[in-house]
RNA sequence: AGGCGCGUAGCUCAGUUGGUUAGAGCGCAUCCUUGACAUGGAUGAGGUCGGUGGUUCGAAUCCACUCGUGCCUACCA
């Protein structure tokens, strides 16, 4: 026997283990493939809400279509994440007082390997709490010696074809992690700033000009001052030459266009190795490019030894100070501007010229761009695409080397003269060009972008450069499911290296879902402590150990007590428990298209009573069922409507859910299984169940056909829940399904329902819609009234047609017990009722005895609102129906519909009324 | 500056090509421990669909303008 309450954690920590041990996550054949690639998390990270959410997603998809009969593979992995993960590691270092200079970089990324070992299977364990069916057997990692073999064939490739160079250019350098970094990893900010104006005199003493700088410190890199070549003020000033302020440098004015000469003083100072604008303006006018800082961004050897050494922030201060002192600082206004800092470091990002590798993208975003214009790749939503060809369209070349150690490091030797051979390996370099094994190869010190190897995902996994069974079978994958945030970081740039090595798109869908918010609409972020960690919601969480959790760590540690404050507020109690299903459940029905997601625990704690509901109703069904004929052989069986009516509705459910999901509406699917299972099942047949069981009068026939009927459904509704909720719909299914006539080691490799036409029946839907009306009559008055429930009461029904005559006869039983009656009898038309409460069922009238239970002025004051109601309403529709424009131009369909509309109702006010006339009258 | 969203019940959200009285969950009110379930049952209250104007016989839905709000991209030194 089932316990009385759904207690998640027991169920849930038993089916998993078995799942993967049994190998039911592996492909298992059939005719069509379908293939998820796990967006590849760090390998050192943690299951956020967000990846739970995306994970939620991927699953159902996964499961459905198993269960649908493809060939079905969601291929595990994850990423080594470079920067982020070297960080970790180094500050590690750090906290041991040591850098990784100190140790060098083969004992530092061995150092890396065992934090990884230590760390990363966190977040795989996580997902498997989750309930997620991936293919563990084939897990990848991006830095494995497969996928590493993949990103330099790429490299190579690319190299040969000039798709891959080198180039010293001006890149975003990171001067705290000493790493260019792609235009992707810069996050600019507006931020409160100053606006220098600063007064440069002419070198032959004839006068001076004034420019407007945010960054003054960069002077002493000044290569020219830019006018309008057009702006009248400085017509004469084009030509002549500028003796820099404190540099003993001259440098001339020139006329550009790229110029504002309404903005700032309309004179712009140029320079060229520190803005990227202005490495335009100089490229044009063949500005040398003066370089004044170092990596660290502090000022160089380039510069005036007064300065050198100094940081960029002491430097501007510096610089100002003496500008002030020499009378040549003009003055000083408040400027917003935007600030660009690195996503990993925060700090401010500095332009600096440096060798680098870059792909072009143009040739490779082209091919990549029609792919969505031809709709070989669709976005779910469609408007993405518009993002997408934003940034495909005015693609910049991406540069991929990153000055770190943690990642693929770059393919290229160098011989003593600097040149450079790329190649698979040194061998292959040396064959290739000829070099003797004396001549000295160093390989280039650079890693890859992360990026680069997650670009190749798609077919890295599946063996790649190799030619493969897996990626026959599996490539191109169905679907891709990820956040909008990483567009161009990863998803562009799968396209392109997929057409590119491939020869086809990688995806044929990609389904772009919302960010998970928390209950205020807050994006969850560690700093501002609102994180929830999906483990949390499972297994639940006391207060205490919340706050510890969330004030753990922080960059801000002031920030504490707020975050104590705000979390103490919004969980009094702490999280409890409400299990993996629950938690999916939820995910599911918050996933309406695109739209960002607020996580609120009042819907997860709904979803629990869902899971509750569902156990329950089991529960029910096993007690009934267990030990009983359920109909297995081919007795006969009588099915009652009832039986009938939640066969049709289970059909349409299934066929709605199959159509949610295919269209990615999990919401609408997750809301159907809901109504269907709570409202339609629990409520109404399971109560119509008993009194075929229970009553003695039922024949074998008839407990046959409802218990079987009472099983299938049940079972059947397991497996359409079993996407969502995996976990207890196979605990529960493993129970129901041999009662079912289903054999089978789990529910995960069961067909998905699907939906039988035949098996729909508008007659019983109708009927039982006939019964519930009338109950629902009853209990109308019996709640309004304050009737308690356990009074039987006697009713009496007038006008009623032949129709209502049989559906009474064929549901007595059904409506004496449902809606608690003592007696039901049919009055003759012309027969006087007593004083009574109404209700009507089309045009029959019920009506309950008011003697000794009903209050005569409570009963008119009912009937008066529901006239009220219905006048409104006639009144409405009666303008609609003299309307000459409506009844010539509407469709004749609902112009009937309204004609019928307006008889029903004033046929139900015309029984209202003369109710009303006859409780007045006594 | 461009692009994309959002605004519907107290709260969180559905509402398919315009066409029944605009729906659900939670919350709220009243009543109820009848043997699946109080993580429950029954009944009920609550919305001029951000605003204005237009198209139409008919608009939450289509168009224009407007207010509020969020995000993305690009930027003027």
């Amino acid at each position: 026997m089932m316990d009385k309450t759904y207690a998640p954690h027991d169920i849930e920590s038993r089916w998993y283990a078995q799942w993967e041990e049994n190998g039911y996550f592996e492909p298992q054949g059939g005719d069509s493939a379908y293939c998820i690639m796990i967006p590849p998390p760090n390998v050192t990270g943690s299951l956020h809400m967000g990846h739970a959410f995306q994970d939620t997603i991927m699953d159902a998809l996964t499961r459905y279509h198993r269960m649908q009969g493809n060939n079905t593979l969601w291929q595990a992995g994850s990423d080594h994440a470079g920067i982020a993960t070297q960080m970790v590691v180094e500050r590690q270092l750090n906290a041991e007082g040591k850098t990784r200079h100190d140790l060098g970089r083969e004992p530092f990324i061995e150092r890396i390997w065992d934090w990884k070992e230590h760390s990363g299977n966190t977040i795989s364990k996580q997902l498997r709490r989750m309930g997620s069916s991936l293919d563990w057997s084939r897990e990848r990692f991006t830095m494995d010696e497969g996928l590493s073999k993949a990103v330099r064939e790429v490299f190579v490739k690319l190299h040969e074809e000039g798709l891959i160079y080198r180039g010293k250019r001006l890149v975003n350098w990171d001067p705290k992690l000493h790493t260019a970094v792609s235009d992707l990893e810069v996050i600019s900010q507006e931020e409160q700033g100053h606006m220098w104006h600063m007064r440069y005199p002419l070198a032959d003493g004839s006068g001076d000009l004034v420019v407007a700088t945010t960054r003054p410190e960069t002077m002493l890199g000044d290569a020219c001052v830019a006018v309008h070549s057009s702006d009248e003020r400085y017509q004469h000033l084009i030509g002549k030459m500028i003796a820099l302020p404190l540099c003993d440098r001259e440098i001339p004015v020139i006329a550009d266009d790229y110029v504002d000469p309404e903005f700032g003083t309309g004179c712009v100072k140029i320079t060229p190795a520190h803005d990227f604008n202005d490495y335009e303006v100089g490229q044009r006018h063949a500005m040398p490019l003066i370089n004044i800082f170092t990596i660290d961004a502090c000022i160089n050897e380039n510069a005036p030894a007064a300065y050198r050494g100094m940081d960029r922030v002491a430097a501007r201060k510096q610089i100002v100070s003496d500008l002030d002192a020499l009378d040549l600082l003009v003055k000083v206004d408040d400027h917003k501007l935007m600030i660009p800092r690195g996503d990993r470091s925060g700090v401010i990002i500095e332009p600096l010229l440096t060798d680098q590798w870059f792909v072009k993208a143009k040739p490779l975003a082209e091919p990549a761009i029609e792919a969505v214009k031809s709709g070989k790749i669709k976005f779910v939503p469609e408007n993405w695409d518009k993002t997408y060809y934003n940034w495909m369209n005015d693609i910049q070349d991406w540069c991929i080397s990153r000055q770190i150690w943690w990642g693929h490091r770059i393919p290229a030797w160098y011989d003593a003269e600097g040149k450079v051979y790329v190649g698979r390996d040194e061998a292959e370099v040396r064959k290739k060009h000829q070099l003797a094994n004396n001549v000295e190869l160093n390989q280039d010190e650079d890693v890859l972008d992360t990026w680069f190897s997650s670009a190749l995902w798609p077919f890295s996994t599946l063996g790649w450069p190799d030619k493969t069974p897996e990626l026959d079978t599996f490539y191109p994958t169905s679907v891709l499911v990820t956040g909008f945030d990483i567009i161009f970081f990863w998803v562009a740039r799968m396209i392109m290296m997929g057409l590119k090595f491939m020869d086809d798109v990688p995806f044929k869908e990609i389904y772009i879902h919302g960010l998970v918010r928390d209950a205020e609409g807050q994006k969850m972020s560690k700093s501002k402590g609102n994180v929830l960690d999906p483990i949390d919601l499972i297994d639940g969480i006391s207060l205490q150990a919340l706050v510890e959790k969330r004030t753990q760590g922080l960059m801000q540690p002031k920030m504490a007590t707020k975050i104590e404050k705000d979390t103490r507020k919004h969980f009094p109690d702490g999280i409890p428990s409400f299990g993996t299903d629950a938690l999916r459940f939820t995910f599911a029905s918050l996933a309406s298209t695109g739209r960002d997601i607020r996580f609120d625990l009042n819907r997860i704690e709904g979803n629990r009573n869902f899971c509750n509901k569902l156990w329950n109703a089991t529960r029910y069904v096993l007690m009934n069922t267990e030990g009983e004929d359920t109909g297995l052989d081919d007795a006969p069986v009588e099915l009652s409507l009832a039986d009938r009516w939640i066969i049709s509705r289970l059909q349409r459910t299934e066929a709605n859910v199959i159509d949610c999901i295919d269209k990615y509406r999990f919401d609408l699917a997750a809301q159907s299984l809901y109504e269907f299972l709570w409202n339609e099942y629990c409520d109404w047949y399971l109560e119509l169940s008993k009194p075929i069981l229970l009553d003695e009068s039922s024949n074998e026939q008839q407990k046959r056909g409802t218990r079987r009927t009472l099983i299938r459904v049940l079972e059947t509704v397991l497996r359409l829940l079993h996407p969502l909720m995996p976990f207890i719909t196979e605990e529960i299914w493993q129970q129901v399904a041999p009662l079912a006539g289903k054999s089978g080691d789990t529910i995960m490799l069961q067909p998905f329902p699907t939906p039988d036409d035949s098996r729909i029946s508008a007659d019983a839907e109708q009927e039982m819609q006939w019964v519930m009306d009338f109950v629902m009559g009853v209990r109308k008055i019996r709640g309004e009234m304050n009737i308690a429930p356990s009074k039987p009461l006697p009713v009496l029904l007038k006008n009623t047609s032949t129709d209502d005559q049989t559906r009474l006869k064929n549901n007595l039983l059904l409506l004496n017990k449902l809606a608690r009656l003592a007696s039901i009898d049919t009055l003759p038309t012309t027969d006087e009722a007593p004083q009574s409460a109404i209700a009507l069922v089309g045009e029959m009238q019920i009506l309950i005895p008011m003697a000794g239970l009903i209050d005569k002025s409570a009963e008119l004051e009912r009937l008066n609102k529901e006239i009220d109601k219905l006048e409104k309403e006639l009144a409405r529709i009666t303008g609609k129906l003299a309307n000459a424009g409506f009844v010539d131009k509407a469709p004749a369909t609902v112009v009937e519909n309204e004609k019928q509309k307006q008889q029903e109702i004033s046929s139900k006010l015309n029984s209202l009324k003369q109710q009303i006339d006859k409780i007045a009258s006594l």
